[in-house]
DNA sequence: CGGTATATACTACCGTGGTAGTATTACCAC
DNA sequence: GTGGTAATACTACCACGGTAGTATATACCG
């Protein structure tokens, strides 16, 4: 059942699946407006892209008034661990640190954020 | 045009890519070999995906008695950090934190590992 | 009733990763 | 030369993300 394959899933695939997990339930037109002008898809195109997702078993929907209303069928937990996981093993044989070091390299980061991180790795250390 | 868009590679391209990463230079046949036993795949596969990534500009040959020599045309640098960083925007909205948050969470990780990261951190901390 | 707006269904098309068979070429050993 | 062997070239297929047009059903408005 959750044999998903919750890894790779496309850069608009994951854009809908952010606004299904923000708006708990959502209507074709829903998402289509939660996608934003940016990238100003055809309605259609949103409700194929929700028709092939739900075929991979990634959203459910149910009849509401005549609308399709759909809602994500996997957790965003499940859905980052499994993309992030996937990106680790593959690119960096799953070692955290050569991770870490690769995003942490030239690349500007705040000093708060800097702080959270501390903050995390000292609390992940004490429960050990 | 090195707009090679250098995110999204599939798995197998990336496999190869590692391969050559370590090789320096290395035939199809290299290739087929160094991608080990596990996935067997024919010659040609491999021989026909190396094809396409010199299209795509992931890799570049020269001929040498006979055979192409392949060599990667992109740094294993750029790939890391191109994969790393998309993966960061899309999923996590660029918050490094959240992201090591989430690679952290239910994971094991060694106590080597956390002071690794921890090193990390504070060096990156000292440059401030 | 007739027209407009809204919704989904169906179909189609492109790009590309992945996989591999078949054809062709060239070299090597007898 | 003949046959085997190794290499690349060409072609083909499937899956799927992304994109969207067209068709069809229905509801709502006057």
């Amino acid at each position: 059942m959750t044999k998903t394959k919750i890894h790779r899933l496309g850069d608009l695939q994951l854009r809908i699946m952010k606004v299904l997990w923000a708006s708990g339930e959502a209507t074709v037109a829903d998402v289509h407006k939660g996608l934003g002008d940016e990238s100003d898809l055809a309605y259609t195109t949103v409700a194929t892209m929700l028709r092939k997702m739900e075929a991979r078993g990634l959203v459910r929907h149910h009849l509401e008034e005549r609308s399709f209303v759909y809602r994500a069928a996997v957790a965003e937990e499940a859905v980052s661990r499994g993309m992030a996981d996937h990106l680790l093993e593959r690119l960096f044989e799953g070692s955290l640190s050569d991770m870490v070091r690769h995003l942490l390299s030239n690349r500007e980061v705040s000093r708060a954020e800097l702080s959270k991180l501390e903050k995390l790795i000292a609390e992940r250390k004490k429960g050990l």
